[in-house]
DNA sequence: ATGAAAGCGCTAACAT
DNA sequence: ATGTTAGCGCTTTCAT
């Protein structure tokens, strides 16, 4: 491979120029100009990223930092920012953390090593974070997080008025009797749609906290749920899952049980992941723009790395995108009850 | 930061010696070693990656190239390959390609200024590659793709022998007119099991080639495709799609034209992704295994880096492996036809 | 067993 | 407008 001597040697000048014209900074000659991008092309030559990243101890990388890439919602999280990166002229580092303290914890010590420029963390330990946070000054943008006293920048979703929008399309399509199923509590969103659920059920004389269950947001726990829940009141006809998989889950659940869906009993979900479509039938949910998120995650996390001018905005630290309601098969009764 | 410098100032001994205690290699007394050891504990010492990285050559880095993270099979093996690099001290740079032959020559220039250690790819535009195999020496492994002259290891699985499972089994249950959804041919694994299937039907006295119909992989060309097939063929009554996602398509389209599956038509899909349990039926389907690919990927690409002892199956370039026949609802029929 | 010093390939003052 | 040179932080010969 060619190095900057070599390229200024061909074209009899210095590796500064060579330098100048690489990044287009500082005064160059057009005849000199041309000469370099000459020895460029005839050395094929490119600069070296490593040596390039040591100098400026910058290395245009970012680091995503999720549970699993094996789960749709993270999956298209992570296409999104791998796209918006490519367009800042960013490659991505991706981890894999399980939501366990010490993969992320690892990977923190790992990356700050390799100069990466920027982490955007869609992963829930909180405890190594916070320390993390306060000893180390790379850039941050934090996906669904609870927001702290730190100056963190926060991407998330307008959850409790996602949850309000199923909760109430469920009493629209003539549920008498909704039961939700929610998330691990430790993850602000699913506190959140809890807290919506609530809010829009509460003054109904039928409500009672044993109409809420507990899951972790994987499909064998809404089966899991959708059993407790109808052991306990048989008459429930209307679910809000707190994720989509839990509404996969519930939805097997019921089939399984004989129970008709939507006529017997009506699910939606939350996430607007892509398996909502190829179920039968096809699942109502409220829709969050996942890819939306991830971009804007990126183009956060650029303008606190100095690639993207910082606006009036700047200052803003929570920003929630808004959801909608998607109506599909699982909430389509032609006549109500 | 503390850098190697500061360690060799407090422990009073040069920063060679520090290189040495730190890569473990070379000579160093056990109480020298030992004030060094206090000396990067104290400042909390650990070595910058980019500065060893331009001294070394080696990054540590490898990198996954794929069509698109979002799909399923991708998202698993992007898992697997993760996991086990993490296993070697290794970092995964993620590079979605769409199979378009510009993106895919943009990261590897990219990737080849990085200095990443290795590359495992999964995407296909194979034009570009073959050039840049030759000009390049960084370390490949590929999987997947067609056997080319060049020293490539290639992981794939057995798809030949996967079809013909497929096949078996749909006859096994009796099924009287069995039609193929194939793939994109310029992709290997469609080809072989498009094969596996004319070699598994060709004897019967109803086999035409107006019974196999392209799709590109993804669920919408499976709806279309049974369109197609049935229109031709309305006694066909069992399908081998060539992959999950098809599949499903397939499911989801005959369903709609009121068919049942498995008593009107049957279905197998190849790949075992976790979309065919979610299913209602689950979907019958040829398992290989994404995560053993993965993992062997990253194995075979440590071996060609040097992390790794290379052995007896030094020079064996083609790995294929096992599959196995997954029985679900989609194929399992009470009565025989 | 330890140290000195020359790179690795580039950037960015500073000088001219 | 262009060149010189001192880093960036580590590895690795070569001495001692």
């Amino acid at each position: 491979m060619a190095t900057i001597r070599d390229v200024a040697k061909l074209s009899g000048v210095s590796v500064a120029t060579i330098s100048r014209v690489i990044n287009k900074n500082g005064y160059v000659t057009p005849e000199t100009e041309i000469k370099v991008i000459n020895a460029i092309n005839q050395l094929n030559y490119s600069p070296n990223a490593v040596a390039r990243g040591l100098a400026r101890k910058k290395t245009n990388t970012i680091a995503l930092v999720l549970p699993d890439i094996t789960n749709p919602f993270f999956s298209e999280l992570a296409r999104a920012v791998e796209d918006a990166a490519k367009h800042y002229g960013y490659t991505l580092n991706l981890c894999n953390s399980d939501n366990e303290e010490s993969k992320e914890k690892a990977y923190f010590d790992i990356l700050k090593d390799r100069y990466v420029d920027g982490i955007i963390i869609a992963s829930d330990t909180s405890a190594y974070r916070r320390h993390y946070l306060k000893n180390s000054k790379i850039p941050l943008v934090t996906i669904d997080q609870t927001p702290r006293n730190e100056s963190s920048v926060i991407v998330t979703s307008k959850n409790i008025k996602g949850a309000k929008l199923a909760v109430r399309h469920l009493f629209e399509i003539g549920c008498k009797k909704i039961a939700h199923i929610y998330g691990p509590l430790e993850y602000k969103p699913s506190l959140d749609r809890l807290r919506g659920y609530e809010q829009a059920v509460k003054s109904q004389e039928w409500y009672s906290s044993s109409l809420t269950v507990q899951g972790n947001f994987k499909i064998e726990s809404g089966i899991e749920a959708v059993k407790t829940l109808l052991e306990r009141h048989p008459d429930i006809d209307g679910i809000f899952a707190g994720n989509d998989l839990m509404a996969i889950g519930a939805l097997k659940g019921l089939l399984k049980m004989g129970k008709k869906v939507p006529e017997d009993v009506a699910i939606c979900g939350f996430d607007n992941i892509n398996l909502t479509e190829i179920m039968e039938p096809e699942i109502t949910t409220v829709a969050q723009s996942i890819y939306g998120m991830g971009t804007l995650a990126v183009e956060l996390l650029m303008k606190k790395i100095g690639e993207s001018p910082v606006e009036a905005d700047d200052n803003i630290h929570l920003h929630e995108l808004d959801v909608t309601l998607i109506q599909r098969g699982s909430t389509q009764r032609g006549v109500k009850k």
